[in-house]
DNA sequence: GGGACAATTCAATATTTCATGAGTAGTTGA
DNA sequence: TCAACTACTCATGAAATATTGAATTGTCCC
C-alpha cells in the first residue's frame, strides 16, 4: 500500500458511520465463521441504524477505498471486509510509527486471549 | 484509545499534508537520535513547501488529536512525534482487523532488517 | 527601544463532504 | 405481467474543512 491508497483508506475509516460499518464487518466476518461470509446492505442498514441512500454512500466510499468488496446475490448485494487491505494500512502505518520503537505497540507482541478480551466486551457504537 | 479518539486520529491523519508532516516527524525522530528530538516549525514548512498559517492550521489540527506534541525553545517552537498515540490507532485497528486472521498482517510477524529497507528507499512525497 | 524573525490567529472565501428524500433499475414470486 | 422488495442514483441544501493573506504576539540581538 502507497501513500496516496493509505490516504484514500484513512479518508474512509475518519467518520464515525464508516468506521462502526467497517467493525460490524469485521465482527461478523469472525463470528459467522466460514459459511455465511459478509452482510446483506439491508441488514448493515438496520444493524446501524442508517438510511438505505446514506448507508449506499457510505459502502460506496468505503469499496472505493477497497477496505471492503461486494458481491451479488439474488436481489441481495453481500459486502464483506478486504483483511488485505485493511492490514495492508496498518502495515503502512505501522512503518511511519514503529520504526525507531517498536515497543511502543502492543500489538506488536503475540496476541494472546487477555488482550482479545479487552475490546470484545466494548459495544459498537 | 477508544473510538472516538480513534476517529479524530484518522481524521487528522486523512489530509496529504498532514500525513507527509507525520511521516516527517517520524523520520526526523529515527534519525536524528535522542539528541535533537523535533523539529521548529520552520523548519517543516521548508521541508514540505507549505505557508506558514497553513502548517500552523495542520499542526494544530494533529496536536489537536493527540499524535504530536510541541515544546517553546527560544522563539521557536518544536514539534515532535508522539509515538503512543500513533500506536494506539494502531493497534486499535489491529483489534479490528487482526482478530480473526492474524497472519493478514506481515507486521505481525517479529520485524528484521529486511523489512525495514523496504520502505526507508521511498521518497516522503 | 527598535528592527528582524518565528509562529500563530483571524476573517473571508473556496472547496469538499454529508444528509435527506424522491425517484430509478433490477430481481423475485404469485 | 404485476406487486413487492432490495439497493442504488440523483438533486438539493446544509455543514464541515481547507486555503489565503494580512494582522498580531512573543522573542532575540543590536
Amino acid at each position: 500500500m502507497d501513500r496516496d491508497q493509505a490516504l484514500n483508506a484513512l479518508s474512509a475509516l475518519a467518520h464515525a458511520d464508516r468506521l462502526d460499518l467497517i467493525r460490524l464487518l469485521v465482527r461478523q466476518g469472525q463470528e459467522g465463521g466460514q459459511g455465511q461470509e459478509g452482510m446483506a446492505a439491508g441488514q448493515i442498514a438496520a444493524a446501524l441504524g442508517l438510511s438505505a441512500s446514506r448507508l449506499s454512500f457510505h459502502l460506496a466510499a468505503l469499496e472505493g477505498a477497497g477496505l471492503i468488496g461486494s458481491r451479488k446475490v439474488a436481489r441481495n448485494v453481500i459486502y464483506s471486509i478486504r483483511a488485505p487491505a485493511l492490514g495492508g494500512l496498518v502495515s503502512f502505518l505501522m512503518v511511519d510509527c514503529c520504526r525507531n520503537d517498536p515497543g511502543v505497540l502492543a500489538c506488536c507482541a503475540p496476541r494472546d486471549e487477555g488482550q482479545r478480551d479487552v475490546q470484545s466486551g466494548s459495544s459498537l457504537r
